[in-house]
DNA sequence: CTGTTAGCGCCTTCAG
DNA sequence: CTGAAGGCGCTAACAG
């Protein structure tokens, strides 16, 4: 399997026990005082503490865990990391935690369902607190885990299915159907979509689907497409704009999956001198700081990540008990007017 | 102090015990069957397995650990998730972890070394196998509490201190210098220095510290500067840069904190019409991919976020044993000639 | 206010 | 190849 590590049997040998005895107490005392709990003469927590810091004595959490059948720990589990979305609703986790003595402890599926399933039995086996994921799509096995654990379960980043027991995010469905509305509205007529691999990125389809509808209400369509074989970035989005506009001159404006594709759309145009958005317009998705900071700030999508990671959190600890009925937290979207589209 | 977690009695009352029972053998069998150890007859494996299945049996890993008095946990103390650095050193360490079994519980300091004292304290008492940190800076209690615990200390980001147990990075301060070098030997002679919060990014200082060093081997110093109050943001950047441009018009090359400010820069002198890098050149740090996407790919250094989380791992799972003398591990960096400079 | 008594769930001997 | 006993370090009752 793995590589065990066996705990030095150097230093860390200093036990409840051996503060106790050195001061002259009993170990439910020592154990009280380091968890602020119950009632202490201020003499015995004074001449305890001191003994504590004397011995470097730090409390073995393991050991505290089983004893109290308390759980200390919320599995995270995204992804990946290198999609700069995913660090931001860890900041949120890291946020909605402050204050609450819960550890997260985080893993990546690499976008394959049967590493989550790997990854959610390790996690379910430290008996979090609570666990949150990325997204509906699960393997069966992992989503029976998920159910008999007991623990709250919350799938974050969109609301567009049903939950096993909390969803927290947007519905990247109605994201873009208004990114459709509100292109049709400033007057485009001829859609292009530059996107990544779907299959990887099951809200980026969402959104292409809601943007389809939009326009097929209007008697539109989208007329061309170019989409990378991988995963999104700027580099992709730079040649794909470049293979859209080649393959399709009509178009005036392209929606890109995301905001790191419509940079790299927006970087093309800068390199070409095409001028946006008259000669082409570029909308994205996501609200990325770098979009905003470009010279012509990207017409976009905010969705909150952040805001999602914290809601997360913040609804498990307001109600560890999972009830009966699921619950669907909505974060929102905001159509950013940029000057790219 | 915080919010406990108490578990839910519902499910998860499945013990290694109820699991023997059911499967009529002795609960050593069901744990050596878990654990892939020890000799068992194929037979009773198997039937114990399907028991297992059945029952939807996760071991607590929590008692296991504590039993077995083995760790399963690293800690992995980073200043912030919002600088996309340190999520390029998780991912490291999450790819060094593959096949590990150990699972990384990650903290924030938000760059106090205070904050960084409690999470150290709270995660030493996981009993983790091994703990990396970023940087030198600690307070002496946190020092202190590192020295004791006994386990692999590993310092990331840059090797210009002396580590508590392992060091792995690259020199900042011979970055800098080697920045300074290069730059002198395209001919420049004005130089400039955008950057940001000292006190916070101190691997931020050192590369300015070599900077100047190799300026002044030349006989040459840094003419101007234009520092902003926080951390870096290409919005700093762009401020900043237009700064230093109105204060300090001779300037022909400005050095930048890091990239994240020099993309500012750049975007700065795109707005402005500003030609680089005959006219102004900008030079960063760190080898961000969005600086290899811009129009002009941005000329810096890059250092290897990646491979210092990857290796940094790697060492502690090749020796669990501190040594008596202190290990460097250098990631090395490399001078990326762009266009921008 | 403090001590005593039983475990928490599992793993490691050591027998058989 | 399998089982029985004891304990990992701590905490939840309950007494006093």
């Amino acid at each position: 399997m793995g590589t065990k590590q066996r705990l030095p049997d150097r230093k860390s040998k200093i036990t409840v026990r051996e503060v106790a005895r050195r001061a002259n107490v009993s170990e439910s005392t020592v154990s009280r005082i380091m968890r602020n709990k119950g009632l202490v003469a201020e003499a015995t927590r004074e001449k305890v503490m001191e003994t504590v810091r004397a011995m470097g004595y730090v409390p073995n959490r393991i050991a505290g865990s089983l004893a109290s059948l308390d759980s200390f720990l919320v599995g995270v589990v995204i992804p990946s990391l290198s999609n700069i979305v995913f660090p931001e609703v860890l900041q949120g986790v890291h946020a909605g935690l402050e204050g609450s003595d819960l550890q997260p402890v985080i893993s990546t599926t690499e976008y394959n369902i049967d590493r989550e399933e790997a990854v959610v039995r390790g996690i379910l086996s430290w008996k979090p607190a609570a666990i949150l994921l990325a997204g509906f799509d699960h393997t069966d096995a992992t989503r029976k885990m998920l159910e008999q654990s007991g623990i709250r379960v919350v799938e974050m980043m969109d609301i567009d299915s049903t939950p096993i027991d909390i969803a927290v995010g947007t519905s990247h469905r109605r994201a873009g159907h208004a990114i459709g509305r509100h292109l049709i509205e400033r007057g485009y007529r001829h859609f292009g979509y530059v996107g990544h691999d779907w299959d990887a990125d099951r809200r980026a389809r969402l959104r292409y689907d809601g943007l389809c509808e939009a326009l097929s209400e209007a008697g539109l369509s989208i007329e061309a497409h170019a989409m990378a074989d991988g995963a999104s970035s700027v580099a992709e989005g730079r040649i794909q704009t470049a293979r859209l506009r080649a393959s399709a001159p009509q178009i005036d404006v392209a929606v890109y999956s995301n905001d790191d594709m419509a940079v790299g759309g927006v970087f093309h145009c800068l390199a070409e001198g095409i001028r946006l958005p008259d000669e082409f317009a570029v909308f994205g998705f996501n609200g990325l700081d770098i979009g905003k900071e470009l010279p012509q700030p990207l017409s976009t999508v905010r969705s909150n990540r952040f805001l999602i990671g914290k809601k997360a959190i913040e609804e498990v600890l307001a109600s560890p008990e999972r009830p009966s009925e699921p619950t669907i937290i909505d974060t929102d979207f905001e159509v950013f007017i940029g000057a790219t589209a």
